[in-house]
DNA sequence: AATATTTAGTTGACTAGGAAACTATATATT
DNA sequence: AATATATAGTTTCCTAGTCAACTAAATATT
């Protein structure tokens, strides 16, 4: 007997959707490697850059990962002296974090990178069909109440 | 002196794609986790559905993932005797792999699954946006000669 | 004021993948 | 035939997350 009809895995928006996701964030992070810094570290400066020392527990919640994966981020980032910790002087339990020095110098480099994977990765498309592409992508963030920067 | 000017994450196409991504593939792993099935397991799953007995080799090529995730991810299928793995009688060092009887029978749930996560995430669109996403992901796809299916 | 609860951050156990070394077998070369 | 090389799969070590238990400090309750 036959097996039941069955949806194939690429019947689904989903589907296309994570496959050029994935593409795209695979392609990021190789060129990323360049700099030693990873999308997440990338994403961490990112959000910290121009912005006054920020505590660790906002960063989890901007970033939409936990506090532990928080702890551990930075603790890479200030390993490589682009991120620095500081004790906050009203609580004694907070803490802040912000750029080194390094950190900031580096932010417009990697910014510069992520310019140029976009580009690479979607500058064969018409300029309508970005538009389109990024119509399509916001109101699907809007509709499913999306805030944390993707990480991975 | 001011910061130099820098591009935002959200400039970027490729940060809203992540981000609708990652939004879609963690509610799909939620609704999947009601089975005890992970993405990849599934995908793997949908991969030896109706075909016949499969190298893992094969497998790691038409997943892009390398032959040791698949040992372990096939392991983790056995384990749940959704999948078996046999010797091959022609090559003592093949083996092949192939659903089980509640492999094949857990198949159809599952794609009911995928059905009606795609429907949520990608329902309020009209069927308009619907047909102009699906082109552009698959322009993307082909542009990028993507060829394994996309497993986080 | 003493105690209970909440909050901030860290840590440890666990998951799932990649890279590369490794084992065993098959094939190619001499 | 003996040896070298290639191939199939596994294993080990590494990375980067989550979750939940934990420590220490602040706030709320009595």
């Amino acid at each position: 007997m036959p097996l039941p009809a069955t949806s194939e895995l690429t019947d689904h928006l989903g589907f296309w959707l994570r496959a050029v996701s994935n593409h795209v964030s695979q392609a990021f992070a190789a060129s990323l490697a360049t700099t030693g810094v990873t999308v997440a570290e990338w994403v961490m400066m990112r959000v910290l850059y121009g912005v006054p020392p920020m505590a660790p527990s906002r960063l989890a919640e901007t970033m939409g990962m936990t506090r532990g994966a928080i702890t551990k981020l930075a603790n890479r980032l200030i390993a490589k002296a682009l991120v620095a910790r500081m004790a906050s002087h009203d609580d004694a339990r907070a803490q802040t974090l912000a750029l080194t020095q390094a950190g900031e110098a580096l932010v417009p480099k990697l910014a510069a990178i992520a310019d140029r994977n976009d580009a690479d990765c979607f500058g064969n498309l018409s300029e309508a069909d970005r538009a389109a592409l990024n119509r399509l992508l916001r109101h699907l963030t809007e509709q499913a109440r999306i805030t944390a920067p993707p990480l991975n």
